[in-house]
Formats: structure tokens, sequence, C-alpha cells
DNA sequence: TCCTGGCACTCACCTGAGCCGAGTGCCAGA
DNA sequence: TCTGGCACTCGGCTCAGGTGAGTGCCAGGA
């Protein structure tokens, strides 16, 4: 078990390395913390916290950096969430609210993740799993052709053209529209399914197939767009990342592009709380030596997307982790009012 | 007058300058190059060359380098644009027929552009200055509800809620969708305004109001749909930009994330043909050290949006014009075809 | 048992000297 | 007008030496 005051020097390790992005000594330590002992002893805790795979020496004769294991002490035990300062808080508020639309409420929230985190921020689009339908329409644009809208609670509308085999009455399709309505409406959609399975059975023989056609194509579109959508900003930020520059971005400007890739990230994060994952911790081959921190947000008490950041490991993880939470709580804020 | 033979010696160091990225010699070119002549010749034409200003010394005794203006002249006079080879046709067709929709067609062009240059692509989507209206529709949501759907010829589908001071009878509603639809289907976007102008007036004295709301979501749909969006892709490959890095390549990942600049410099991009801007042909600061090959593209003879590639000066331009002008057109097809 | 000061050692980094070679400009001759 | 020759420039590489931050270890003191 590692003592209380190793705690401390690998806080103080942490703290001083992400701001001056250099290995740190234990003179400097001493100097820079008030740790009550001498370099000399310091350096005995640091060699215990290596022993340990907290920290490590580049090489021989220069200071310690945190490992990834390290920064997971750090950010379990050692690191609080930094509240945002109430000017900061003001900020977001006001920027967010200026939002006409759910575009436009992801795109700012991006733009905010990436200017008070000075990272890459990803914000994936309020996901339709555990939507519910607020409406389903069905238009006729030519006798043999349909058009399906379909409206969901968090204000998305997605729409489909249907070419049916054969003409479909107006009366038909405003029954077929009326029954449909009775029975998604207000339904989440991984329960319209079921509801909906035994509907063709209840028309006439002609329009059985036209109604079938309709159905799959209403549930295709629910299945398609529960494929979630993300918006990333903030790219630039990747070159403070470090001096060796082409090798360590390379990946990560890859990895950003694979929007599956973030998707699955931002799904393994949990759904309540904050989720960090560092270095290695990430499955992702390009990102193993970046560090993410997502949170789930939503309308209501229950999470519909994720959003976060991807920075290198050796990020200020309390103030970080505090706009995250910050900035989910705020557009979780605008999602309910909408 | 430039001599043919300077011209040649020009094309040569462009071209020997783009393969390795280094300054290129006298010596050096002859070998590559059958020009016939000696290098001292050589250096005799470079020295013209220098003295117009198409081509610069980094520092004295090093090779030279094109200049902004070098790579204009080559462009213009002495590139042609090189086609692909059939089996990359066949891989573009390929790959853009597999697209299912707009977005995916776009998505899919990003990408492809940016593997094949090895570059950034910009894809504007299919604007609506130019597009007609397929169909509108009016669906009531609830008494005082509605939303107003317009679907466009280039298969977009745009959707707005409209709240009404008014009730709005079954009735009323499907007659307003009637006479909608007679007069501004197959019409331009921009013919729509004065086509509804005297619409609330053939209207009972009670319905006017809502009509004239609906018809001013309407309009407003259509101005702000006007507004264009635009997808990159490939911003990796800026990782192959050049050896001092972070300089390089941050202002240019910031105008990256800036879409109202790319926008901007699509915008400047001749409708028909290529255009080529080269280093601080662009008037963004950022992109001073980039060149941009943009085209236009469309269902028809006529473009309704541009794609393009950012990259650095020192690129392949008749390979990358030549992959600029192949996608567009099959995008082009592609857009025909739905 | 834990902390401290001292000491020898390591090693990345900086600097300056020296060499090398690619590349240039100029000039006289074909 | 082209060519070969020649002196010159200068960036980049390598090597050696010096510097300093940092370490590990140890003996002595609280």
């Amino acid at each position: 078990m590692l003592s209380e005051r190793r705690l401390e020097v690998l806080r103080a390790i942490v703290q001083d390395y992400v701001g001056t992005e250099e290995p740190v000594g234990s003179k400097a330590l001493t100097e820079r913390h008030k740790l009550g002992v001498s370099p000399a002893t310091v350096r005995n805790d640091m060699a215990a916290l290596e022993d340990e795979g907290f920290i490590a020496q580049p090489h021989t004769s220069a200071g310690r950096i945190p490992t990834d294991k390290g920064y997971r002490l750090f950010v379990d035990k050692l690191a609080g969430v930094k509240p945002l300062s109430s000017p900061e808080r003001r900020a977001i508020q006001n920027f967010l609210d200026g939002a006409v639309d759910l575009d436009d409420v992801v795109g700012r929230t991006v733009r905010l993740l990436a200017q008070l985190t000075r990272q890459v921020a990803v914000v994936q689009y309020p996901s339709l799993t555990r939507s519910t339908v607020r409406h389903v329409e069905l238009l006729a644009l030519a006798p043999a052709r349909l058009m399906l809208v379909l409206i969901t609670d968090t204000g998305r509308v997605e729409q489909r053209l249907i070419d049916c085999q054969s003409p479909f009455g107006e009366m038909s399709l405003a029954d077929l529209r009326a029954r449909l309505n009775s029975r998604v409406v207000g339904r989440r959609f991984t329960d319209v399914p079921q509801l909906v399975q035994d509907l063709p059975e209840s028309f006439e023989q002609d329009d059985r197939g036209t109604v079938s056609t309709v159905l799959s194509v209403l549930l295709e579109t629910l299945v398609e767009e529960t494929e979630e959508r993300l918006m990333i900003g903030g790219t630039a930020n990747l070159t403070r990342f470090g001096h060796d520059f082409p090798l360590t971005i390379r990946p990560v400007l890859e990895a950003l592009e694979e929007h599956v890739v973030l998707l699955k990230l931002l799904g393994e994060a949990k759904d309540s709380g904050m989720t960090v994952r560092i270095g290695h911790e990430n499955a992702h081959e390009g990102l193993t030596s970046t560090s993410v921190v997502a949170v789930g947000y939503g309308s209501g008490d229950e999470a519909v997307a994720k959003m976060g950041v991807v920075g290198p490991t050796r990020m200020d993880y309390p103030g970080t982790m505090g706009a995250v939470r910050a900035v989910a709580r705020y557009v979780g804020q605008i999602l309910a009012e909408s």
C-alpha cells in the first residue's frame, strides 16, 4: 500500500508534468510543492512509485513521467472534478441557448467543448434507440409512390420514399395511417416491430402487399436511424500534442475519421457518470497515446447519447472532466426544453 | 518570352520537386530528364527562370523549388489533366454505385477523393439554389399544429413544424396543399416566392392568417436550406505535408473546421471547368501554403455544387485534377440517375 | 524505522570545429 | 548558343568535449 505522502508525490508529478510537459525531477518537485520533505526522500518515494509502475523514466538520469497506470490512479483517487467558474458557466449557457435546431445544438456543443478543453471534441447525436415515435405520416406522391415520414420525440424527422407494386387507395392510406399511428405513437422504437407485426392481416387481400412494404420500410428506417451519427471538432488542437508530430498525430487523425471507431469508443463509456479511458485502455490502436473523457447526456434522467473529448494522456483531467460534465448538463437542459 | 526548353526545365523541376520533396539541382535534372543539354546550360535556364520569379532557392547553394507563380505556369501551360486508369475508373464507379442516399453519396465521394488524391477532400452538398420542388406536403399533427414537408428533385427532404394561431380545417388543408403544389411543383426555389405571393387572398378571411404563416415557413425553409453544407475527409493526409509540422498544419486544420471559409473557397471556383488556386492565390490566410483544386458537379449540364481537394502547393496537379474531374463526373451521373 | 545530506555516476543535450558534397555563378572556348 | 571547367558557398553530418539535471546508494541522525 502506498503511503499518503507517496500519493501526494504522484499527484505532484502528474500536475507538474501536465503543466510543463517535461519529465519532473525530485528537486523541482520539492521546490514547487510544499511536501515538507527533502529531495532525497522524494527520490525514495519515486523509486517506490516506479517499482509499482505508476511512473517511469524516459531514460536514466531524466525525471519521471506518469504511466497510464499512474494517470489511472490519479484520476480514480487523487483528482477531483474541477467545477467551472461561473463566468464560464454563463458563457456556456448563453452560447448553447442560441441554438436553433438539433444540428445547431450539436454543432455548438462540439465547438464549445473543443474550445473549453482545447482538445478534440466528439458529440454523438441524440440516439433514436431510446426515442419514441411522435407521429408517422404517409403521403401519396403518385398513385404507386408513397412517402413515409417519421417524427421522433427528440424532434428528428426522417423520411423515405416507397415504391409500391400496386396503387393504393386514398381510403386505405388514411386507414393505414390511422391504425399505424394508434399503435406506435408514444412507443419506443425498439417496441415498434412487434406492435405492427400483425397489421397486414387486418387489411384486404389486395392491400396486404403494399402494407407489408410500407411496414418493412418503416422498420428499416428505425434500424437505420438507430445507427448513430456524430460530429467532431477542434482537431486543430491536436497540434498541441507533442513535438514528435507526424507519428503521433497521424493515427489519431485517422481514428477520428472513422466514425465507427469513435461511436464504439463512446459506446464503451458508462451511461451515467463520467468515463475516463487512459492510453492503452483504449482498444483502438491509433488512440493508445490518447485519453478519452466521455459522459452520457440526455433530456431527462436517461442518457440518450454521449459526448466527450479526446486528448493526450497528458491532459488536465480535473479541468477536462469539469468542462465535459458541465457542457453535458446544459445540453441536457436544452434538449429537455425543446 | 521563355524559350521552349526553359519551359521544359520548369516542368522538370516541378515534377521532380513534387516527387522528391527536395530542392532540385541542375545536375540531377539532366540525369533524370532527357533534356539534351548539359547541367551548365540548365543552370543558365534556371537563372533566367529565377529572374522571372518562377522558381526560387531556399538558400544559396541549394537546388531550386517552384514558386506559386511557377506552379501557376505549370498548371496553365505545361500540365495536362492526367486521365485515370480504367481500373481506377471502375473502382470509382463501383464504390459510388453502392450509395443508398444523398448523405451516403456525399460521404463516399469524400472518402474516395481523399483516397485517390491522398489529400484532404471537400464536398459540398448539392445546393438547393438551383433545385426545383418535387412536392410539398402538409400534415395536421394536431388541430393547430402542422408539419410542412418539402421534397426536392435532388432527393432531399426538409421539414418544419408550424404552430398556427387558429385551428385549420381538414378541407382547407387539402385545398391549400393542392393549390400550393399546383403552383410550385417543378419550379425553382428562387421562383417560389412570387408564385405563392397572392395565395392567401384566395382563401377565406378566417384562414388567411394560417395560410400566410405556412407560406412564410415555406419560404424560410427555402432560404435556410439554400445555406450550403459540406463534408470533409482525409485530414490524416495532412501529416504528409512537410517536416516542420505544427506550424504548417495548424492553420490548415483551423481553416478546414471553418466550413464558412471552405464554402467561400469553393464558391470562388468557376461553375464549369476546373479551378486551381495556388498558394497565395487563396484569400484565406491559413491556406496560403496550400493549393485548392475545385470543380463543379451536377446531375445535368448545370453544376449544383462543388467539390475539391486541399493539399500542399507541392502536389501532383495533373493526377489530382484527373481524379477530381473523374469523381465529379461519376457523382453527376449518380445524381442524374436517382 | 524513517528522513536527510552527501557523493559518485549517468546521460541527454548543447556547442563548436571540421569535413563533405550538392549546387551555384562565372568565364573562356568550341 | 552551348559546354566544360573552376572557385566558391553553405547546409548538414559527425565527433568530441563540457554542462547540468537527475539518479541511486549510503551512512548518520531524529
